[in-house]
RNA sequence: CGCGGAGUGGAGCAGUCCGGUAGCUCGUCGGGCUCAUAACCCGAAGGUCGUUGGUUCAAAUCCAGCCUCCGCAACCA
């Protein structure tokens, strides 16, 4: 009765801005896998959060008159209000100013401090008076500050380090021993060679800011960023609280998301915090890459570009805008967002391959059977390739779907949409319609379509969980056949239910209109 | 010599690890079908795989050099 459990997570965002299609994209990817673990059966665990401290969001706050928490909890109902929206399956929502976190984090950084992986030194860095900010040497421009162009001054305060240097050999070990930790290669390479290039201790408190976790044995320092948004994968499963039964049974996560700019920190320091606390390491990073813009810029909060997936789930639906970012882009790779690819999409895989595939083949029911087959169908040889094809795709599908390679799990499943279009045009229904002998054989054909669209019903369910019942309601799949188990499985549709045509799945959009209209939310 | 990625028909990409007829989607052109959301199906044109050299019977693929673009360089999904 112990199902296997299944812990994956997305980052804690940063809410120094509405969530933008970036967010969505690294979100919709950890959904669909939720989704389609569930669906194979396993307990999972599904989260995602806001990392909600620091400077930034302190300064944000003061600009507009708020305290730092009002800020944040505006925000932060933005973020889960687009969640809500994009039908995100997350189990659990952590905010790094939920109570349980702030105690949680306190008692780690005091457990650490105790078994000296923590200790207090000197932080030096070149201040910026105006910014209140630190930088380092590298992120100086021109030895001015990055942010105001101002002079800097190199400063120190007091502040406490965590032993990150000491980890390095581990950590190369790690990656050595278990490539699988961290992936695409590519980023393995980059963090190895930044690890080679020598590893400094990490400063993990400050005393310049106040909006943060106060370290509570000694009250002037708050906890900086990276101790306490890393440790949220543990303390929302409850570590070091009164209830840890979650952390028992989830722990270690399956896989973290991570965009690949905070690789570094998921991949080095993470692994290095868990060690010093002597726990478990999650099975797998994944660094997936970017949404650019077409000039090869990327979205960015700061820059004010970017792209508002509310606008655009009103206008498309959620499941099309999903449907595009797992299929467009590889997961591990940069791509550029246009609208117009975007619309291309909807228009050609949504539109005339699928939805086109459930339109004709439905109509075909009603017009010749009104509805409902008979039960005398007759199979032929000449199926079987088609068949063949639907029943072997399940497996192929799960062998993308287990490397995260979405974009190719839906290229299968719409080879054999594809397919099923063709086997339409050779075996042109219409034709035998005419021929009352033939009737059997017809019966046979449509309801082959039928079982195609079952089984590819059940392998778009992680990825478009609103378009799943509207296919089932139409070709009268109840849940029972719409089971992951029967998706390798042909026949399980019964020859005696009702099937009915509905509306257009996905309308064909006018190109041409469509990126006039939008381009009037650009500005 | 900081680190890493990329360069393949008009566009976007796969193939490169492990050398052997250059593949996919879109676009273009021609044809077919009439069940369907003017959707679907078939066919054709179009590439000396950034560049120079090397290894080999054979190179998009391996090796060396060069050019171009992009990212990272300690708080960006």
């Amino acid at each position: 009765m112990n199902k296997k459990t299944f812990y994956i997570t997305t980052p804690i965002y940063y809410p120094s801005g509405n969530p933008h299609l970036g967010h969505s994209y690294c979100t919709v990817a950890a959904d669909v896998i939720a989704r389609y673990k569930r669906l194979a059966g396993y307990d999972v665990m599904f989260l995602t959060g806001t990392d909600e401290h620091g400077q930034k969001i302190e300064l944000n706050a003061q600009k507009e008159n708020l305290q730092p928490k009002e800020y944040v909890d505006k925000l932060v109902d933005e973020f889960r209000q687009l969640w809500d929206i994009m039908d995100i399956s997350n189990d659990r929502y952590i905010r790094t100013t939920d109570d349980y976190h702030v105690k949680a984090v306190q008692k780690i950084f005091k457990k650490l401090y105790e078994k000296g992986e923590i200790y207090k030194g000197k932080y030096e860095g070149w201040y910026c008076t105006p910014c209140e900010s630190f930088w380092t040497q590298a992120q100086l421009v021109d030895e001015k500050c990055p942010d105001c162009g101002r002079e800097v001054k190199l400063t120190r305060e007091e502040a406490y380090f965590f032993k990150l240097a000491k980890y390095a050999d581990r950590i190369l070990k790690l990656y050595d021993e278990n490539p699988e930790f961290l992936e695409p290669e590519s980023r393995r390479h980059e963090m190895a060679n930044f690890i080679k290039s020598g590893l400094n201790d990490l400063c993990v408190s400050r005393t310049s800011f106040s909006w943060g976790i106060p370290v509570d044995f000694d009250q002037k320092h708050v906890v900086y960023v990276w101790l306490d948004a890393l440790t949220n994968y543990i303390t929302a499963l409850g570590y070091s609280s009164d209830d840890d039964s979650d952390f028992k049974k989830y722990w270690p996560a399956n896989v973290h998301f991570v965009g690949k700019e905070i690789v570094r920190f998921h991949a080095i320091i993470w692994p290095a915090i868990l060690m010093a606390l002597d726990l478990p390491l999650p099975h797998k990073i994944f660094g997936h890459g970017w949404l650019l813009f077409g000039d090869g810029t990327k979205m960015s909060k700061s820059k004010g570009n970017v792209v508002d997936p509310q606008i655009l789930c009103d206008r498309y639906g959620v499941d099309a805008i999903k449907y595009f970012l797992m299929r467009e882009i590889p997961f591990g790779s940069d791509s550029v967002f246009t609208n117009e690819a975007l619309i291309k999409r909807i228009n050609f895989d949504l539109a005339n391959d699928l939805g086109n595939l459930l339109s004709r083949t439905t109509s075909m029911i009603e017009k010749y059977f009104d509805g409902i087959l008979p039960e005398t169908i007759e199979k032929n040889a000449e199926d079987n390739d088609l068949i063949d094809m639907a029943v072997s795709l399940r497996e192929k599908y799960i062998g993308y779907m287990e490397k995260f390679q979405f974009s190719n799990a839906l290229a299968k499943v719409w080879k054999l949409i594809s397919k099923a279009n063709k086997y339409i045009e050779e075996t042109a229904p219409w034709a035998l319609s005419r021929d009352q002998k033939q009737n059997n054989r017809l019966a046979c054909i449509l309801y082959n379509l039928c079982e195609v669209l079952r089984i590819v019903t059940i392998l778009i369910t992680p990825f478009m969980p609103n378009t799943s019942p509207i296919i089932a309601d139409q070709i009268g799949a109840t849940d029972e056949v719409l089971s992951w188990e029967l998706a390798n499985k042909w026949g399980g549709l019964s020859l005696t239910t009702k099937i009915k045509k509905g509306k257009a799945l996905f309308p064909r959009i006018d190109m041409q209109k469509e990126l006039e209209e939008l381009n009037r939310f650009v500005n």
